[in-house]
DNA sequence: CGTGTGTTTCAGTATTGACTGAAACTTCTG
DNA sequence: CAGAAGTTTCAGTCAATACTGAAACACACG
């Protein structure tokens, strides 16, 4: 790993870290979008990010549940590859779809809280509350557009063949 | 603080806990949200919170820095009142906004280690990044339509219909 | 069916960072 | 200008939790 690739997967780590995931599962991830071959085993992943096998077997393991990596496993090799695959940023965008419907659940209690007090009592709430029904709701469509834009615009598309799942010998 | 407010205060906290802010953020906001009056004083907020003017202090600072709550003060009054403005997720966005840019910038930091890789290198770190860029680009358009939606409809609307938002008493 | 390779689990450790509380500072008021 | 009320700062404490490492486990192959 040259400093830049360091810096790179540090940085993801911080990002991450800091944003719900833990530090290594950004530092994973970071990695597994830059490496070189793209899939690695647990092996190459302790080697590289310097971490202990739990610590891979555990961060591999929440990043897989979210769909942010693919686990991967090719006859006659006993050993497992990781890899990001194409399409992650789907997952992403569902996976915070899910904090948004929590989101809106917890407001929707506190409305209900609030239920019999005057109605300027739910005001503040209910702005908040509305705001993320409607990006609940609206988000899906944009991620549709996304996805056209890039099948249109030709680079690097999704949800098509997927050659890199395929591990070359 | 009736059970239900302590309970919707808690998972408020819980909530933003889990998503970069502080817990004692989240817990605070969540009481600011509910609360009467609407304005509360540092002391109201320690007692309520069952927190110390410390925390208080430092909380409320990280929150109005997010433009998540608003300090004013009274004449003849020395004490400060904490609230939540009307339009405050307007903030909010603009603020998930800023984590969408930071991301952004860091991914397109690696894009450029890739740069004298085969282009298929780079294919991964690519569409994140895309995806990411199209959203920060995206969502303040959104962010108008919603706020259109809010005052054609009046309160609580969502561009649409949208019965679901309403909650039932 | 044993052996060797690889993975997961889990108790322990270390570290991070959020909250406390007292002291320092600031700013109105009499 | 003195005094009081209020707020912020900061060092210390505590709790949460991410990572380590060794032992248990699973599996393929000979």
């Amino acid at each position: 790993m040259t400093p830049d690739e360091e810096q790179f997967v540090a940085e993801m780590g911080q990002f991450l870290g800091a944003s719900g995931m833990t530090p290594m599962g950004g530092r994973m991830w970071g990695w597994l979008l830059i490496c070189d071959p793209p899939e690695q085993t647990a092996d190459d992943l302790a080697t590289a990010l310097r971490a202990s096998r739990g610590a891979i077997s555990g961060t591999a393991r929440m990043l897989e549940t979210a769909g942010m990596i693919k686990r991967l496993t090719r006859p006659g090799d006993r050993r497992e590859y990781f890899s990001v695959p194409p399409g992650t940023f789907d997952a992403l965008i569902t996976n915070s779809g899910r904090t948004f419907r929590r989101f809106v659940k917890v407001t929707e209690q506190g409305l209900r809280i609030l239920a019999d007090r005057p109605p300027e009592a739910s005001e503040r709430l209910r702005e908040v509350h509305d705001a993320y029904a409607f990006f609940e709701r609206e988000v899906p469509a944009l991620v549709e557009r996304f996805k056209d834009a890039q099948i249109r615009g030709g680079r690097s598309t999704t949800g098509e063949p997927a050659p890199s799942d395929r591990i070359p010998a």
